[in-house]
DNA sequence: CGCCTGACGTTGC
DNA sequence: AGCAACGCCAGGC
């Protein structure tokens, strides 16, 4: 595992540099993710590979929810509630762990290659 | 070396 | 329309 987002290969330091260029106050999901990545049906890798992004810092995996928008991770972070404040402190609107207006705040990584 | 698990997504019943 | 099962791939034990 490299400590930099630089262009690695590694599956895991794609999913970072794709989660890393997420606007401040927007969201996206895994399975987006995971298509852009060309492994649309790896969208679990997506998750298991924000398991180990969460010990990088530089990698707000707040910002990354499920396709239903639900806060599937926060569990993993240091609190319960860090995601959820995380993502309110950026202006998303969170209740009951679910983004509000996700369709709205969801931000497709498609925009890279513009 | 093989089995189990995991922050999802989709399809079938 | 709601619930269950399968698929996917990689890492850990």
């Amino acid at each position: 595992m490299v400590d930099k987002l630089g262009p690695q290969p590694d599956f895991f330091t794609r999913v970072y540099a794709v989660v890393v260029q997420i606007p401040h106050g927007r969201v996206t999901s895994y399975g987006a993710i995971a298509k852009f990545l060309g492994a649309k049906s790896s969208s679990r890798m997506v998750g298991y590979a924000m398991n180990a992004a969460h010990t990088m810092p530089s990698v707000p995996a707040h910002r990354v929810v499920n396709r239903a928008g639900l806060l599937t991770g926060k569990h993993h972070f240091s609190t319960p509630t860090a995601m959820q404040e995380a993502l309110l402190a950026e202006g998303v609107c969170v209740i009951a762990d679910k983004v509000q207006d996700f369709e709205a705040k969801f931000w497709d990584p498609e925009v890279l290659l513009k």
